[in-house]
Order: C-alpha cells, then structure tokens, then sequence
DNA sequence: CTGTTAGCGCGTTCAA
DNA sequence: TTGAACGCGCTAACAG
C-alpha cells in the first residue's frame, strides 16, 4: 500500500530521483558513498522496484511464458521444475499458460504475446497442432522461441528433443530379444513430431525383424475409449505377445486392460512403457522403461533462451538438440 | 516491433487516445460508430494493448501468484491445472514459483511481491515452514492470499484442505478390518499441518482399537535414506503388517524396500497409499488408495481468490473449506 | 459523447 | 558525479 517509489528514497536522501535509480543499478558513474547510503536506505525502507513501470521503459519484461499442453503427466511437471530453476536463477519470471491440447487454445495465447507481456516462449505444441504458422508469426515479430519435446517441423529455431526414434527401436527389439512375435505399439497423435519418430523407430525393429503381424495402433485422448480398444486387440484369437506404451498415459491402461481379461504381465503379455522415473518404480512387477529426462530437457531449454535474451543476438539457430532417454531394463524378479 | 498503440488508432482515425481506450473498453459513454470504427481499426491491425502500460495506470496486474514446494508429484500437477484452468476463464495470468521445501526461498519469493507484480497469491507452504509471519507480512501490505494443501495455522485467512484426519483414520480402519495388528505410519515433514492432521487420524484410529505397537515413523525427503528405513523397519523381528505412505512419493519407497526384502503386497504385508489416481491404477495388484481432489482443490482456491479480487472487499475470511478426498478400496484379484 | 491534461514509477537522455 | 526533463503506453479526472 504505502509502497515507497525511487523518489521517496531520494526526497529522504536529498537526492534527484535519477541518481537513486542509477545507485540501485550499479551505475559507475556514482559515487561509492551515495551508492551505499541510497542501498541501505533502500533495503531499510524495504524498496520493491515496481516491475512493470520498469518494464515499460525498458521495453522488457524479464518473464518467459511456458506454453503446455496440460501438466497432468509427470513430464511436463518436471520440465516446469527445470524452467523454474533456471529461470529464478537468471532472475526470470515463469508465466505458466496451458493449451489442453487445443490448437485454438494454442493460437490465441500466443497471439497475446506480441503486446511484450513476456520476452520469449518455451513451448510443447498441442496434439492439434499440424502446421507451424502461428508460432512463425511469434517468431517474425522478434520473439525468440524454443521447443522442447513436441516441435514443429516447419518453424526453424532451437529444439529440445529426446532420442525418439532410437529409443523406441531399441523399446522394440529388446521385445524381439525377448521373443516377442507380434508388438502392438500404441501411439496418441500420430501428426506429433515425437510420435512420427517413435513410431518410426518401432517399425524399423519390426522391419529387420520381419515381424509381420506387429502394428501400430492409434489411441485418442479417452481413457475408456482407449481401454475398450486394447481389450479388444487382446481378446482377438490372434493375440500379441508383446505391447510398447507409447507415452505416459498408455501404461495404466494396458494395465487395466490386462486385469479385466486376467491376463498377466509380462507372463502372457510383455510390456514396454515411456513412463517417468517414479513410475517406473512403482511397476510390479519391475518392467523395462524408458524414461525422458524431462528436468533436464527444461532446463536446457530454459538455458538457451535466456542465454539468447541476454545477448540480443540475431534470430535463434535452427538446431535440434537432443537429450537422450535412459532405458532401464529390469527383470521381473524370478517367479515367473 | 512496430507494435501499434492507441496513439496510433487514434491519429488514423481522428480521434484522442482517450477515446480510443474508451471504446476498447467498451465505455458505455462512447457512441456505437465509433466504437465500432475503433475495435475494427483495432484487430485489423492487430492491436495488443501493453499490458505493463496497463498495470502501471490502474495499479492492478491481472496477475497471480502460484508459490508451491514443487511440481515433480502429480497433486501440484493437478493443482496447477485447476488454477489456469479458472484463470484463463477470468482473463488472469499465472506466475508460478517452486520453493524446493526452503523457508528461505520462500520468503525470498514473497518479499518481492510488495512489489505490486502481483494481484494475489495461492500458496502452498514449503515443508520448512513451521511459523506464518513472512506471509502474514505480505497480507498485511494489502495481498490477498489463499492456501492450499498445505496452510498455516497462524495465519487468517482462508484455506483449502482435504479432509486429512477422516482418511488417514480410515485408511487405517480399513487396514485394522483386514486384520493388521501392527500398523506403520509413513509420514513426512511432521510440521506441516496436512501431516499433523493424518497423524492424529491414523493415532485416533489405533487408540480405538488399542493395537499398540503401531506407530508414526518420520521420513525425510531423500528417496534412499527412506529406502533404508523402510527396509530397516521390514527386516525386525517383529515385522508390521500393515503399512500406510501417507504421501505420493512414499509409495514406491515402499514397493521398493518390499521387493529387496521379496516381501510380497498385499501378501505379507497390507499398504494403503495416498496417492493420484493414475498410479493407483497401476498398482498391482490394485490396492486401497487415497486420493486428494487436487485439480478441485486449485480451482476452488483460484475461484475464491478471484471472486475476492474482483469484487474488492475487505480482508478474505478466516475460513477452512474442505474438500473430501476419494478412498478407492481395491482389492487384489482372487489370487491369493 | 468526446478532447485535454496529467500522471502511474521508472530509466534515459541532456546539461551542468 | 549529479539533476532536470522527458516519455514508455495507457487511463482517470475534469472539462466541454
């Protein structure tokens, strides 16, 4: 309320507004001796510079946005965790807005953006999201932006990505190894970037393997919808031996799925799950899984585009950067 | 870059920016020509009002603060949801910030927020905070500030809680139903006041049925030292035959210790968790878990805190609104 | 109904 | 090394 302004401390100084604004920025052109009172003052009166008067004249505004398309999974929450370290760290603020996968959603959000509000993006693009235009509309006004995880293919800047492709070949063929004849591979949003590698990689195992009868099965975003159709795929006569999770969401319901038809894992059925670390643990019996190193995806991310913001260089490189996935093998203990 | 402002709409169409501002508020003392001339000038040139120009003048940001311990389990996750969830409806934005459990980060965070970047603040306290002072100061400076999950006591104001006492009780119940005699308490942070309340439902619980040789162990945040504990209190002689992880991350402690030890859930020993209700699906076999209404508790908490916003009233009420959580009781399949 | 004037709090000229 | 003046973009108060 009474909030005290640079120019309460300068009346109380006998000072000119500018040279208490210029003390609190360090500037070298005033002397140590009125720096140091101006800062005691200062730190006494308990002097909150107002952000957004300073944003105004500075034409910047120290905040990113971070656009998800939801933060119910564990892998976005543990991106925020990595955006926000650094962000804090480098003295940003994280506005946090979410597209619940909804390309419309996704566009007007970002068509807010150009008002200065933030001084760039961090996103994931939404299921929804097929072409890049929007964000290449962002990125032509002079907002830097980075991807991470779900990009775009035809808007050219940095991006944060995981081993999609060599990950879900190597989720395959420890199937195969394990003596898997026919994989069903369950994938949301074929149209997603990560979802083309991943499904790539599958069918490149499948491919050197010759497994004919293995496929690619599509899932939506209804958790009911999604069960009724893996128990169909597993009560046909020709069942599959062996079922890769895709993303995190799929791993409950081909667990579900299972229970309902008294079907064991991974006694009857294999199972390769995408899932985090802390499911993972939690998988009885213990699975194989392939865990996103999503802190550190955030962090990455985060890292680069405020790098870029403090150096004003030209436009962001069009590089994809790629952190890998860690595999964990692990054997169901034993009893089979 | 050449961002428009309403200077600009107004010498285009002969106007005073007053005016031009006016009738993009829909001000009902400007005539319907001009207002319509104005917002149709106004998209067809993509005008973004500055929205620190904005929050400067009328000393309002339009803007919230989300402060939670972390985002890695999904309670927060949800939580999150909910709060952008009402925002967006409400034209807010949201700024998030982590404190990683540290009182001093917290109050780092808060102090700043005299600042005037923030309109109000939903809180959920870091484990370290054992006294509200910091907190109060900001509500005192004027802040309207709601808890969530995790509130304090001494603070007044209102707080969204689950109902912590009745689940542990029952939870506890539940495991005394099915025969354990001697029951073990996970907890964490003792200091928190969702953590005393579940003790006491759970020591409620044991009192009443007079099984003595339960009790509450304190675990800390480091996942293999619980790891340890666990296994330490599993290996005694006089093993307990009920557990209860009375928050997410526990649950794979547990699974842990239990599969080094090859004890068998629910075989050996009975667990109920308090846990999302993704991973309640997962587990196998199904167990009796507990789960917070997280993405309910943030919306409800936003609501409150932008009814309050909008219709400035005095201080927020010293009120506690609790919102039940969910006990799934499930039982493992037959197989005994 | 509309225009004029005057700031919001800060940072950057320029001049001393 | 400091101060005076101006303006970032927008809105509120006061006229007319």
């Amino acid at each position: 309320m009474a909030t005290t302004t640079i120019k309460d401390i300068a009346k109380a100084l006998g000072l000119s507004p500018a040279t208490v604004s210029r003390a609190l920025q360090d500037s070298h052109e005033i002397g140590e001796a009125t720096k140091k009172k101006v800062k005691e003052l200062a730190t006494q009166l308990n002097y909150q510079p107002n952000p957004y008067a300073s944003s105004l004249r500075k034409r910047k505004s120290n905040t990113i946005a971070v656009v998800l398309p939801e933060v119910a999974d564990s892998f976005f929450s543990l991106a925020i965790n990595g955006i926000e370290a650094v962000a804090k760290d480098k003295g940003y603020h994280v506005l946090i807005y979410l597209t619940h996968e909804s390309l419309l959603r996704e566009e007007a959000i970002l068509s807010e953006f150009k008002s200065g509000r933030v001084d760039g993006l961090l996103i994931s693009v939404s299921e929804e999201t097929t072409s890049g235009t929007h964000i290449k509309k962002v990125i032509d006004e002079g907002m830097p932006v980075v991807f991470f995880d779900r990009e775009c293919d035809d808007v050219p800047t940095t991006k944060i990505v995981t081993n999609d492709l060599e990950s879900s070949y190597l989720a395959t063929t420890h199937l195969i190894k394990q003596g898997c004849k026919k994989i069903v591979y369950l994938c949301i949003s074929p149209s997603l970037s990560i979802s083309k590698n991943r499904v790539n990689g599958f069918n490149k195992a499948i491919e050197e393997n010759k497994l004919t009868h293995s496929g690619v099965v599509a899932c939506d975003k209804h958790f009911d919808n999604n069960i009724e159709l893996v128990k169909k795929i597993l009560s046909g006569k020709n069942r599959p031996d062996g079922i890769i999770a895709s993303v995190e969401k799929l791993t409950p319901v081909v667990y579900l799925a299972c229970r309902d038809l008294r079907l064991s894992i991974p006694t009857d059925i294999k199972l390769v799950s995408f899932t985090n670390l802390q499911t993972s643990l939690i998988l009885n019996p213990p699975l194989t899984t392939i865990t996103q190193p999503a802190f550190k995806m955030g962090e990455k991310a985060a890292t680069i585009l405020f790098k870029h913001l403090d150096k004003k260089k030209a436009a962001l490189q069009n590089e994809t950067i790629v952190i890998a996935s860690e595999l964990f093998i692990r054997q169901s203990s034993a009893k089979k």
